[in-house]
DNA sequence: TTGGTTTATATAGCGAACCTATGTAGTATG
DNA sequence: CATACTACATAGGTTCGCTATATAAACCAA
C-alpha cells in the first residue's frame, strides 16, 4: 500500500536527518562512528569481533579498524577468548567508559534547550519513536539478506 | 519518569542505528550521501551551493564536490546565476530525478516485508515518530525544508 | 596422525565523505 | 579605482566504509 511506503521513506529521511544533523553538533573531539561503537561496546560486553560487526551492520575488516582506534585511544581492550585461541574478546576500558559517559552528556546538552520546551506529551511522543524504531530494528536485523536483488545492475552511475 | 537525556540518547541512538541499517541496504548503487542530496535538490529546487551546503549542514567545499560527483553523473545541472556572476544554481536533471524516485522505490520495497507485518497501530506509531522527528529538527535547524523560494538568503553566519 | 575445509581475524588497497586552510574571481563600497 | 567582502573551487588530510585476500586456529574425515 502506498501509504506504507510513504512512512517508509518519512521514517528513514527524517532518521537520517535527525542523525547527520546529531552527529555535526554534538561533535566533541571523538568522531560518530568512535562514539557508536563506544555505545555498542558498552551494551554488549565482552564480544568478538564479528558479532560486534553484525551488531552494527558493517563489514568485519571495518570492525577490526574501528576496534583498533579504540584501542590505540585507550577505551577498549581485548583478551584472547579462552574458548578459541582465533578470537578475541573486546570490551570497554574505565577511560573508554568515562568517555561514553561524557559523550552522552554532551548529547543531551545539546538537546536540551529544545527538550525543555517540549511537554510531557510530547516527550512521550520522543520516546516512543524511539521505542519503535528499536522494534523495528529488531524485526529486521535477523534478516541479513532480505532482498538479494536479483536484477543485474542497472548501471546507472557509470553511463550518462 | 526517565530523564529527558535518556530520551535524548536514546532517540539519537535510535536514529542512528536505523538510518545505517537503511543506508547499507537499500542503496543499490547510489552511496548514501548523495541518495541524500538527490533528495535535497529535489526540495529546495534551484539553488546555490553555499545555501545547499548550509540546508545539508555540510562545509562549503563538502557540498562543492559532492555535487560536482552528481554533475558527473548525469544527475544534477548547473546554470549561472543570473543576479551574480560567482553563483551558480544547481538542480535536478530528469535522470537525477529519475535515480531518486528508484531509491525511494528500493527502500520502500526493502522495509514493506517488516511493514507488511504490522497492524494499523504500528503503522501509525511510525508515522508519528517520524513526523515528531521532523518537528525536533525544526526546532534546531530551521533549515532544510520545502521552500522553494529562491529569493536569496539575508545571511551567511557559520562563523564559529 | 595427516591433510583439507571452515572459521576468526588481520591486512591491503580503494573510494566516498567529511574537515580546515587557502586560492580565485566577481561584487560592493569607500 | 582600490580595498574589502563574497561565492565558489582547490589542496591536503582523516575517518569510515567496502571487497579481496592472507594468516592462523579449529574442525573433520580417513
Amino acid at each position: 500500500m502506498e501509504s506504507k511506503e510513504t512512512v517508509a521513506n518519512d521514517l528513514l529521511r527524517a532518521a537520517a536527518r535527525l542523525s547527520r544533523w546529531a552527529s555535526q553538533l554534538a561533535s566533541f573531539d571523538v568522531p560518530f562512528a568512535q562514539a557508536r561503537l563506544l555505545a555498542l561496546l558498552d551494551e554488549m560486553g565482552p564480544a568478538r569481533v564479528s558479532v560486534l560487526a553484525e551488531a552494527d551492520h558493517c563489514s568485519q575488516p571495518t570492525m577490526t579498524t574501528a576496534l583498533q582506534r579504540l584501542e590505540a585511544a585507550g577505551w577498549a581492550q581485548r583478551v584472547p577468548d579462552p574458548s578459541d585461541a582465533r578470537a578475541s574478546l573486546l570490551s570497554l576500558t574505565p577511560a573508554g567508559r568515562g568517555t561514553l559517559e561524557e559523550i552522552r552528556g554532551a548529547r543531551a546538552r545539546v538537546l536540551s534547550p529544545t527538550l525543555a520546551a517540549l511537554d510531557d506529551a510530547e516527550v512521550a511522543r520522543l520516546r516512543d519513536a524511539a521505542s519503535v524504531m528499536e522494534g523495528l530494528l529488531q524485526r529486521v536485523a535477523p534478516a541479513a539478506h532480505p532482498i538479494p536483488d536479483p536484477s543485474p545492475r542497472p548501471t546507472t552511475r557509470k553511463d550518462v
